[in-house]
DNA sequence: AATGAAAAATTTTCCGC
DNA sequence: GCGGAAAATTTTTCATT
């Protein structure tokens, strides 16, 4: 991957709609190339996917928070995985070092939705204890800096 | 919004390279009438633009991390969002209730990197302290749940 | 790997309902 | 707001360097 790939990721970040022959222009590559360059990133990985960003308010959910989870047992497995995945208010989850076991990333419509997915998160196997953060105001969420 | 919009949207969150006329098929329109959806989703700034999802191991941001802030000044103003923006390394920023008063999601090349992330950031004005979790894995990230 | 051009498909516009 | 069709643009393929 070099700096014009890097360049074509940065660019279709901001906006993925834009023609083959403008990000060509913009790179110094013809638009047929500039497509073949995209073209491999999709499908080597690297781009994984061409999606939209939803505004989470104008869907209802006006409610952000992060909840670090204890358990006695290893959260690491697929069976944990899965069962947070199930969950819809769950965007992210991770497995951390450091006092949590897993930390979520949670999006309600509003306190008592939050309510009802941490009694969910609670009831899960080995979980045995919670710690929430609420998001007040959220500054940015960007995409993955390429620093091309 | 209604169910349609919801159902477009949630298509779109998977695949938004896919055409208009597919999308219609799939909710019941005519290609031209799911166009015209998506283009007032885009107006109403429901989606905020279209963009790739970017795997962070492929641009060499291997370690993921998040901070809480503590400060002893009010971090809520437009200097601190400016500030926390112009560091490359921190892809969220957000105002939290509780003990810190920012969250910050962190992703750097390996952990020397992270470390000075974690100078720049210790560095702004008002901030007395952090405290640092390291994701050791990611179970997923997905999009806003939008529920149709 | 990149280019220009042709071919295929899609986006976008527009009119009638 | 939706559907069908024309027009404009873009994506995709291909032969060549």
């Amino acid at each position: 991957m070099d700096i014009v790939d890097r360049l074509l990721l940065a660019r279709l970040q901001v906006d993925a709609t834009t023609p083959y022959a403008t990000l060509g222009e913009e790179v110094g590559l013809s638009g047929a190339a500039a497509h073949e360059r995209v073209r491999k990133l999709r499908e080597r990985g690297v781009i994984r996917r061409t999606t939209v960003d939803v505004d989470p308010g104008a869907v209802g959910k006006a409610v952000l928070a992060f909840v670090m989870i204890e358990a006695n047992t290893w959260m690491g497995g697929p069976e944990t995985n899965a069962a947070l995945r199930a969950l819809p208010w769950v965007e992210e989850a991770h497995i951390v070092a450091g006092g949590a076991s897993v930390l979520v990333k949670v999006r309600a419509a509003g306190t008592a939705e939050l309510q009802d997915a941490l009694r969910e998160i609670f009831d899960l196997d080995g979980v045995t204890g919670t710690q929430t953060i609420v998001v007040l105001e959220t500054f940015f969420e960007r995409p993955v800096a390429v620093d091309a």
